[in-house]
Formats: structure tokens, sequence, C-alpha cells
DNA sequence: GTAACTTACTTCAAATTTTGAAGTAAAATT
DNA sequence: AATTTTACTTCAAAATTTGAAGTAAGTTAC
């Protein structure tokens, strides 16, 4: 049973940036090994998972880095994950947590404390007294803006040309993808 | 100034379940002069980190959606992350951060519980008694067993065809790269 | 050989992030 | 007018992550 899972993934040639297939651990022994030129790799649904996690805790720890260059001591990376998601509109809490799958009183407490450091702003809507709107502050758009300069450099070594955009456009897709389908499973089964 | 423009002539193909432009504020406008023989979304940095921390999200809930199907109490996502991580081979402590990019206080913690929740097996390295050689136990095995089990139906939702297989296989890939450059970046600057 | 240094990991305490239960107030429904 | 639902907040607890300090084993330089 284990051994027919194995092979329901994606076969993958790993010549290519030269990772290493020692990495993944979810591939049958005997496709590893010797030093042939070609490896056949089985991408599951976990070894993406576990991509993922790494990936994000990389740049979490980039985000860090980048938050401590500029001197912001009162921001921490999923703080400021909020600001980038918030972006230039305006917006109530609810569409904010579609916006990023956050959880309510996750986000609220985020809010709070980037409201105490003055980088938002929240309004209660005229319409609907409940629902309060938020909006970036200079002070949050200028941490933004500081942001996604670093960022820039980034994006130029990512995207270095259109075979990279390409591959950058299908992996955000196919993320999105993933957010639907776990998404979907997670309310309503699979 | 600066992000103003950044939404300069965004177009975004909309082949995959029909996502929203306006759930992505940080499209840049850094296309350079080559012809692109259809639109082209360019997806920047921060948006690809946003992505990833939603499908993060979405997946730890789905994780610990199973393990609660399974009747398993005393692993979390994060633990049940490290023993499929492990997978079925011997290791040491610091493969593992290798593995999951972890920070080694972290690690141990983990290992920790999973030894006392009897998932795993530490033994000292006969060559080396400062590493300490990492394995599954049956139960530890069982339960990683049973969550790629659960997990084949996501596969087979995630991969119908080679469409499908060639952009997962993208997707992972460029991934990696990511993890690279932004593991890079970390440690000796861009 | 041994003193100093490095590696491999652990421990602990603190910070950060996430979760869930309970609450408030406004809007919508009955 | 009473009830229910929505939109959010608060608070306390749990889970996760971090960093400083510690231990023990291996390595290197004298």
């Amino acid at each position: 049973m284990i051994q027919k899972l194995l092979h329901e993934g994606v076969e993958v040639e790993t010549s290519i940036d030269g990772y290493d297939a020692a990495d993944f651990p979810e591939i049958t022994a005997e496709k590893q090994g010797h030093r042939h030129p070609v490896h056949t790799v089985v991408v599951t649904h976990f070894e993406l998972a576990r991509m993922i996690e790494r990936v994000n805790r990389r740049f979490a720890s980039l985000l860090r880095t980048e938050l401590t260059k500029l001197g912001i001591e009162d921001v921490g990376p999923a703080q400021a994950m909020v600001l980038l998601a918030i972006g230039d509109v305006e917006l109530s809490v609810g569409e904010l947590l579609d916006r990023g799958h956050y959880i309510g009183s996750n986000i609220s407490y985020y809010l709070k404390q980037l409201a105490d450091g003055g980088y938002i702003d929240r309004v209660a809507s005229q319409r609907d007294k409940r629902s309060a709107r938020i909006r970036l502050t200079d002070k949050g758009e200028q941490l933004c803006a500081n942001l996604r300069n670093a960022g820039g450099a980034y994006n130029r070594v990512l995207a270095r040309d259109d075979d990279d955009l390409r591959n950058l456009e299908i992996a955000f897709q196919t993320l999105h993808r993933l957010e639907l389908v776990w998404g979907n499973a997670a309310r309503y089964g699979i």
C-alpha cells in the first residue's frame, strides 16, 4: 500500500539547480544510490508541504533580518505580513481574514499591535458599525515601501529571464491550487 | 510613491479556478522589453511569500485534522512534519536540521516529545558519541504510513493529468530555488 | 599528554504566534 | 420586540520558536 502511494506522485528529473535527492526521504531507496546523471524523484503531497514549510521558515527569518536592518523593533515577520496583506487599499477585518486564512482572534491581536505602533488606522464603517475598516497609515505605508524596496533585489535574482517568470507564475498558480484543495478538504472533507 | 508604480499593467490570467486580482496587491511592472506571446502575470517575491504562508497554514490545519481523525493527541502538526522528515532512514539530529532548516533547540524539543510518545528511538552513535542517531519506531512508522495513506487522496486530486504533473514539478523546483535564494541571502546577504 | 577549541546536541527560560472560548455590539430576521 | 446572525474583540491558554547557556565528546596545536 505504501509502495503504491509513493508512485502516485510526480516524476521529476533533478539535475536542475543541483539539489540533492537525499533531501527527500519519501523516495524509494532503489531510485537513489548510484551516481547516474538522471534521478527520478517522486514529488508527493507531503514533500511539497515540507518544502513549503521550509521556504516559509526561510522567508520569515529573511523578513526579520530586513526589519532589523530597518531598525524596526515593534513589528515581527507575522505582523509585517499582515501589513503587506493590507496593501494600499482600505478593507475590513473580514476581508483581511480571507486574504490570509487567518483566524479571527489572531488578526485582531495583530491589528491591535499594529494600531498601537501607529502602522494602521481603524475606523468603524459608516454603513455597518460592527465592521472595522483598516488602512495603512503613512508610517505603515513607509514600512511596506521599504520592505518592497529591499525585496526588489530578490525579484531581480529570482526573475532573470522569461523562463524564470513563467516558472514563478506556474509556481504561484499551483500553490493557489494547493490552497484551494487543502482548504476545501479542511472544510468539506476530500 | 514607489508603490504606485507597482500597479501598472497588471493582467491576470485566471485559468485556474478564477482567483481574483484584487487578492494580490503587489504585482510589479518590472517587465523588460521582451516579447511576450500572451499576457503574463509578474509574480513578486512578496506575493509568493504570502501565498506560501497561506498554503502552509492550510496544510497545518489539514494535518491537524488528519491527526485528530486518527485519534492522535500527543503529536501536533509540527511534530508530524518532523516524523515525515525523518522518513524511513536513520539519521542524526544535524541531518534533520538541514532537512527542515530548523533551529537546533527546536528540533531537540520536538524529538524529546516524540521520544516520550514512543514515536522515535534515539541511540548515541558508535563512531561519535556526541551524535544522536534518530529513527522511527514501529509506532512512528505506523503514524507516517497512516498519514501518507490519507494523503493519497490529495495526490490523486492534485495530479490528475500530465499537465498537473508538470506544474507540480515546476512548483517544487521553483520553491527549491526560493529556498536557496532566501537561505543564502539570510546568511551572506544578497 | 594536555590545554584550548570545535562540534553536536540538550536544557531552560522567554518571546512569539496561534488557538478557542466567551463577550459585545450592531444588523438582520422572525 | 425578540431572536438570531454577523463582525469583531478580549483574554487566557496552548503551541511553537527562539536564544543563551550548558554538557560532553571529539579535534587540534603545542
